[in-house]
DNA sequence: AGTATACATTAGCAATTGCTTACGTGTCAA
DNA sequence: TTGACACGTAAGCAATTGCTAATGTATACT
């Protein structure tokens, strides 16, 4: 069969692959206050002498890949901003499991807020 | 430096490494349940020749490092359980964009609504 | 005792990941 | 047009991952 897409050099880049790497994840919160130049983004990376600035560009092409950002371009730059709403294949499995644990934990919330309570309100006998 | 710990031949292991891999992820969806036995969470990747056993077993030992699940040893039998309390990392990190996402679409979703409600009351005029 | 079961652990490997350096491309500025 | 800038992309590499086959180690069974 044909190629279906182009294989820059990675295979498929999931939500869950794309926020396994501590550095993507850094990035994605460095897009919460708003869009950011690819500049921008590395700069921080490359002033620290952690990473060069091509390594940024393939984190941001995983991340673009995984739909968890997207990207626009103005001039010469590259604004790359966060869509969230891609997070939603994460919310649901996650929500699978909180239901889950939350039922389990209830007691165990109800007594930590109990021995709160007590710990505010000093009681004297 | 003496060794701290027993490095079995990996790292670490975050929780956002473990859940990275869709059969660790399979794994965990086997386990909400209840308790599973190493041959039981292994019987249908084995039985479909996907995986051997032992692979299965590497996943357990990452998923355990992890904290997202423990074990007990029972006779021959090592039970594997979910902690899904160790989920928090994971929680605490999305909430993060959720609150910033809910905000982004709450608008969209308004008019979704009203879309919806004007869908079941069909307005004659 | 010996044998089978249920598992972990190891060694070895092919494939993938994550980086760097080098290079290519479009855009602004003089 | 010529050059600098902002970026993506490719090639090459060391390190890691994910698997298998082989081996070790308790526990139960006879």
């Amino acid at each position: 069969m044909p190629a279906s897409s182009k294989t820059t050099q990675h295979a498929a880049a999931d939500v869950f692959t794309a926020i396994a790497h501590p550095v993507r994840r850094q990035i994605l919160d460095m897009l919460v206050p708003g869009e950011q130049s690819v500049g921008q983004l590395a700069e921080p990376f490359v002033e620290s002498q952690a990473m060069t600035r091509p390594a940024i560009s393939q984190h941001l092409a995983i991340l673009l890949e995984s739909g968890l950002v997207d990207r626009e371009k103005r001039g010469r730059e590259q604004y790359y901003r966060l869509r969230p709403e891609n997070l939603n294949d994460l919310r649901d499995w996650l929500r699978h499991y909180e239901h889950f644990w939350s039922d389990k934990l209830d007691a165990l919330g109800d007594y930590l807020n109990r021995l709160a309570q007590e710990e505010q309100t000093p009681d004297e006998t």
